[in-house]
DNA sequence: ATGCAGATTGACT
DNA sequence: GTCAATCTGCATA
């Protein structure tokens, strides 16, 4: 199976659209010889000065900052000490910050190369969650900034178009813009974090 | 099944 | 000094 990256225009848009239009595509990562991929079914988009839940809320820092760039870079932070969580950067050249938290996926290839980065063998508890994901595919702070239309690490079209039921709510584990429902959720998978 | 505390470090006030 | 876009293990029911 040959896998083309999605052009760097894909991801051209608002991080609510693009975290809309992430749900069902597959998530590939190239690393010694194996293919990792997933298909994405849960996401969340982040903003800037409109989204208070946002690491880009406050303007530019030394660890935000490629949350400023054009869509189609990775933008991946370390939090709670332990663990990394990878987003999408979305928007056009000097437009709104913005990026989409990829929060969870269905393993369909590497799946053994999965289970040993991660530690665990339940299938079910290889990238159902942000962190557990990042694991699970070797995503950590070397990644951030890259672009991600070439390996090793990139999105691309589900050849086999499955069934999606795609769901909003508010978003996991922030504090403050509750009020918005900027989640999506493929409620028709398994392979979510917390189902709605 | 649900809930809570502890882990552990770096970014930001 | 505070606390985080999380996960885990242990407790209770």
């Amino acid at each position: 199976m040959r896998y083309e990256p999605l052009p760097i225009g894909f991801y051209e848009t608002t991080p609510y659209r693009l975290a809309r239009r992430l749900i069902g595509t597959l998530l590939v990562r190239i690393i010694d010889n194996h293919i990792l991929v997933g298909r994405i079914t849960e996401t969340e988009a982040y903003g800037g000065a409109d989204d208070p839940a946002s690491h880009a809320y406050r303007g530019v820092t030394e660890r935000n900052r490629v949350m400023f760039k054009s869509g189609g870079y990775a933008y991946v932070y370390f939090t709670y000490g332990m663990h990394y969580c990878f987003n999408i950067v979305a928007g056009k050249e000097n437009g709104e910050p913005g990026a989409v938290l990829i929060r969870a996926a269905e393993p369909l290839s590497g799946i053994e190369m999965m289970k040993k980065l991660r530690g665990k063998n339940s299938l079910h508890d290889l990238l159902t969650g942000p962190a557990k994901l990042c694991q699970s595919l070797a995503i950590d702070r070397q990644l951030n900034g890259i672009r991600l239309d070439q390996p090793p690490l990139f999105i691309t079209r589900d050849p086999n178009r499955n069934q999606l039921t795609v769901r909003t709510t508010p978003r996991i584990g922030i504090k403050a813009g509750l009020e918005k429902k900027w989640r999506f959720v493929n409620i028709a998978s398994d392979h979510i974090s917390v189902r709605p």
